[in-house]
RNA sequence: GCGGAUGUGGUGAAAUUGGUAGACACGCCAGACUUAGGAUCUGGUGCCGCGAGGCAUGAAGGUUCGAGUCCUUUCAUCCGCACCA
């Protein structure tokens, strides 16, 4: 009975779903059910449409779950891989977990829980939020940072680092015995020493060496290397704090204080690659404000290291300048405090001062250190340096905004030319010299780079950048300096203190660090009973005794590693293994990396933007150098979505009483300010009987309304759980669905914009939605969908549709795509459109952003298959071009009428209907107009 | 301190190449339908002005026939800074 067609060519034999209503949770989750049944998102490594590789940054599996914020990035690297999958290629669009963290170790020392058990429960959770929102992840592709099966590779990869150097004539990286080799045969005269550039030694030397000293020696050479540095150390907790732990010199739990304890970590020579982590920006889609963000952090500087003699003592300092044409304006010089020559200079009248003021020091964090303006600190250390080039004596001082860690940590201050030199000197009354004539005033410094230099001996009267030159050359012939570029970036610490890490692979025989054998990788977590660190900062394994002590045979000692690996370590490399993520012999085929190649798109936070990129970048370089990829960006191109911040709502609360006043009356009562939570707000109005539930102790309060509501105050702030403006997207699904909640992320703005959530505007999306399935179906009549021609309005408004998206989805403008399918659906309405042919190209369309809703009605009009993979609809300008435009037409500039006048009329002709115009004849009051500008198809002005 | 981003109606925003500022929504106002409405539909809505018109893209200048868009100066807010991830 259902074989018949109408004569109408209506579709209602379908319509057995008489009565049909956008039921969105029973369609979501059958599809749900469906796709996962069907396998519709599994990847296949083997196919002949071009691929595609769109990731986005992992999360880190809290214990808080989601927010709106999180999967604003999801969502729209979702909506990408969709398009591009209707679009033909073959998508690879996976997700997985950066699981390894402080926050589950803290946790477990607070509450006893491994780690492992508390991650996984998060890590189910965030699932459950993830599958929620309807993703097209292959699931069979998901990693864990955390997973044995995953860190074996990371503790592979790192031994690969442990195992290499960089051949800088070479400009790559190569396996240690590589240099080993040039070292037997020419010392290191060739391969400048990067580690300590004074470790010098011919082939003889080095042959007789001992096996100690030659792996010392290796040591400074190693892209993964032993060395000390300092970490923040907290005596009362017996525990290494990272920098987030720290605040204003004191721990974060208790306040208690803080200070730096030197000790040997590992780090990764990541400045060997400086340069090309430079130069590779260039071939990457990064914003130019990413890009700038790196090149700051790589901090190239070219400039020159100069010696100064100390007066009265052997001792000599070496200062690096940026600016060596400014060498006879050097007033003072200034050494960090922690600079190993500050205790041999120091005079004997200033030791005590010079001690004081490097204990305050300690006591200060790096960006104390740099940031502060308004105090200027400093202490003399009575020794005077010699200006190699006139003689002059000059104090040495020492302060903290001189870094260690930076050039050769001291510097020589030009109080005319640097601010902060020139603040350091009026406040310590050091004598200013003026090398810039005119150009100094004396009331501020002049950083300028151009200009004549005054009083500088020689190069008094050269151009500031010829001098730089001069200066340049005298200091190599006489031999007291020499070029020399610096970066400010410096080597990656890659030693933590703690337990929820990846175990390094090393074993120390009598100290001496070796790598594990391969063979007997993953080297597994042990569990351990507490989270407390070991003696003397180390961490929590080194408590496992007959963990880290293994049985050895002739008296030598073997000690494992106890420290583990940073956070970024698994997140340096996972986008490889997700290519090939069941693989147990490599952590990638070669061949299958060659097939999927660069991420063609990555989303995620501006956060990441210099740490993790920098840190994959380089892992990246150096698996290439050694042969294991073929290609050395992991990322061609970069999206940053914007941060989602909280919307808070506010109460007022009449001092010392439990009523509760109305903003727009809380001028008149003296009030406290207390955030509620959000989602017991409607806009600004409280819902004031859940406002009672919410809290036993609001039970009984009492309210002051406005117009009978209750009107709450609102402020934009991070959104975060302690403030109560977090909603849980799962409450917003339940609500309108899944695909009204990706849309509308999309909806409220671009995607690299930061805004604030505002829930209220979700029921716009909704309504579009139902919109949109009334043009299928009607409550009572059911299937409305019918087979007759569509009319060249509609083709019209579809075909116009088709390349605004197409164009919107390539440009990841998705916000542009949620209007113009509104625009779409609201002409659609209007032209009474219920036509299959237009109707279901909009579907396709539609199912990027919408998958749901589409499949359901791609279903219900009769297709086969999946709209999954249906192809993505052709534009065709036949559709869209327009005869005649409805030209603005200025007056100076301004809009004084508009004008409708055919495409083809030529420009004289436009300029006499547009001088005829009454409203223009009126402006022109007779005269005749200088000129008129007319831009074809744009707009017509005319000058009077 | 250094670096980055953002400022457009009551709100989120649009304006892709210098060419009709405010599309599309939220909210608000008025109306229709309805037993009902947190459903649906219709109309209106930047500000000032009765109107003609004027004023409007953080502020101030500039370039241009024409500036949200380009240039200079400036203010404000937010974010990052190496052990949070």
């Amino acid at each position: 009975m259902f074989n018949f067609a109408l004569p109408n060519g209506n579709l209602t034999l379908f319509s057995i779903l008489l009565g049909m209503e956008y039921t969105f949770r029973h369609i979501e989750q059958k599809w749900q059910e469906r796709w996962k049944a069907s396998g519709a998102y599994r990847v296949s490594n083997n196919s002949s449409k071009p691929k595609c590789y769109v990731l986005d940054m992992f999360p880190y599996p809290s214990g808080a779950g989601l927010h709106v914020g999180h999967p604003l990035g999801y969502i729209a690297s979702d909506i990408y891989a969709r398009y591009k999958r209707l679009k033909g290629f073959n998508v690879l669009h996976p997700m997985g977990y950066d699981a390894f963290g402080l926050p589950a170790e803290q946790y477990a020392l607070e509450t006893g829980q491994h780690p492992s058990v508390t991650t996984d429960e998060n890590i189910n959770a965030f699932r459950g939020q993830l599958d929620n929102i309807g993703f097209c992840y292959d699931w069979e592709r998901e990693i864990r940072t955390s997973d044995p099966g995953y860190y074996k590779w990371t503790q592979h990869i790192f031994l690969q680092l442990f195992d290499s150097w960089y051949n800088r004539h070479a400009g790559k990286a190569e396996r240690i015995d590589v240099l080993v080799r040039i070292f037997e045969q020419d010392g290191n005269l060739h391969h400048e020493c990067p580690g300590d550039r004074s470790i010098r030694f011919s082939a003889d030397t080095w042959n007789e060496y001992s096996y100690e000293e030659q792996q010392n020696v290796l040591m400074e050479y190693r892209l993964g290397y032993l060395a000390y540095a300092e970490v923040n150390w907290c005596p009362a907790l017996g525990t290494v704090l990272a920098n987030d732990e720290v605040i204003n010199g004191v721990s974060e739990r208790g306040g208690h204080p803080v200070i730096k304890k030197k000790m040997r970590q590992w780090f990764l020579r990541i400045t060997e690659y400086a340069d090309r982590l430079l130069q590779g920006l260039d071939a990457v889609q990064f914003s130019e404000a990413m890009k700038d963000m790196q090149r700051n952090w790589i901090g190239k500087s070219q400039g020159a290291e100069i010696k100064f003699n100390i007066a009265g003592s052997m001792e000599s300092i070496v200062v690096y300048t940026t600016r060596p044409d400014t060498i006879f304006g050097v007033d003072f010089m200034v050494l960090a405090p922690e600079h190993e020559l500050v205790d041999g200079i120091t005079t004997n009248e200033q030791s005590e001062a010079v001690n004081a003021y490097k204990e305050y020091v300690q006591s200060r964090s790096e960006r104390e250190r740099m940031a502060e303006v308004k105090q200027i600190t400093g202490c003399f250390t009575g020794a005077y340096a010699v200006n190699p080039f006139d003689g002059r004596k000059i104090p040495v001082w020492i302060s903290e905004y001189v870094l260690a860690g930076y050039g050769t940590g001291a510097i020589m201050a030009v109080p005319c030319g640097d601010q902060r030199d020139f603040n350091f000197a009026n406040h310590f009354s050091i004598p200013i010299t003026n090398i810039l004539g005119q150009a100094f005033s004396g009331d501020e410094a002049n950083p300028t780079k151009e200009g004549k230099l005054f009083n500088s001996d020689f190069i008094t009267g050269m151009e500031m950048k010829d001098a730089s030159e001069a200066v340049m050359l005298k200091i190599e012939s006489l031999g007291i300096g020499k070029r020399q570029i610096n970066y400010k970036m410096r080597d990656a610490g890659f030693s933590r203190q703690r337990y929820w890490g990846e175990p390094f692979p090393i074993v120390y025989r009598n100290g001496i660090p070796e790598a594990m054998n391969e063979a007997d990788l993953p080297l597994e977590l042990p569990f351990v009973e507490h989270y407390k660190q070991g003696e003397d900062g180390e961490g929590p394994l080194a408590t496992i005794t007959d963990w880290v002590n293994l049985p050895s045979d002739n008296g030598t000692s073997l000690r494992r590693e106890t420290n583990t690996m940073p956070g970024y370590a698994g997140s340096s490399w996972y986008f490889l293994r997700y290519m090939d993520p069941h693989n147990g012999d490599t952590f990638c085929d070669r061949r299958i990396s060659d097939y999927w190649g660069q991420v063609d798109l990555y989303i995620g936070g501006t956060e990441h933007a210099v740490g993790h990129l920098l840190y994959s970048r380089m892992w990246t370089k150096v698996l290439y150098d050694l042969g294991y990829i073929g290609f050395d960006e992991p990322y061609k191109k970069l999206v940053n979505q914007g941060m989602i911040t909280g919307s808070s709502r506010l109460v007022y609360r009449v001092r010392g009483t439990n009523q509760f006043v109305s903003a727009g009356l809380r001028a008149q009562y003296d009030t406290d300010e207390l955030h509620v939570d959000v989602n017991i707000v409607d806009g600004v109005e409280l819902d004031i009987e859940a406002f009672k539930k919410w809290r036993i102790d609001f039970a009984n309060a009492q309210f002051i309304l406005e117009d009978g509501k209750y009107i709450c105050g609102t402020l934009v702030e991070k959104m975060s759980k302690r403030l109560f403006n977090t909603v849980n997207p799962d409450v917003l699904v339940e609500k309108f669905g899944a695909d009204t909640f990706r849309m509308y992320e999309m909806f409220l703005g671009p995607v690299e914009q930061s805004k604030p959530w505002e829930t209220k505007g979700i029921e716009g999306v909704h309504r579009f939605l139902k919109k949109l399935w009334r043009l299928f179906a009607d409550e009572q009549k059911g299937l409305i969908v019918t087979t007759a021609a569509p009319t060249a309005d509609e083709l019209k408004t579809l075909h116009k549709t088709i390349r605004k998206i197409d164009d919107d989805c390539d440009r990841l403008s998705f916000n542009t795509a949620v209007s113009s399918f509104m625009v779409c659906v609201n002409e659609l309405i209007e032209l009474k459109c219920n036509k299959k042919a237009i109707l279901e190209q909009l579907l396709v369309l539609l199912t990027p952003f919408a998958p749901h809703v589409c499949e359901e009605l791609w279903e219900t009009i009769g297709n086969k298959g999946s709209i999954l993979d249906a192809a993505f609809p052709v534009f065709e300008e036949k559709y869209v071009t327009e005869s005649t435009k409805e030209y603005p037409v200025s007056v100076n500039g301004k809009l004084r009428t508009t004008i409708k006048i055919s495409l083809d009329a030529s420009s004289d002709e436009v300029e006499k209907i547009a001088l005829s115009n009454e409203v223009i004849q009126k402006w022109l009051e007779g005269k005749d107009p200088k000129k008129v500008i007319f831009v074809k198809g744009k707009m017509i002005n005319v000058v009077i």
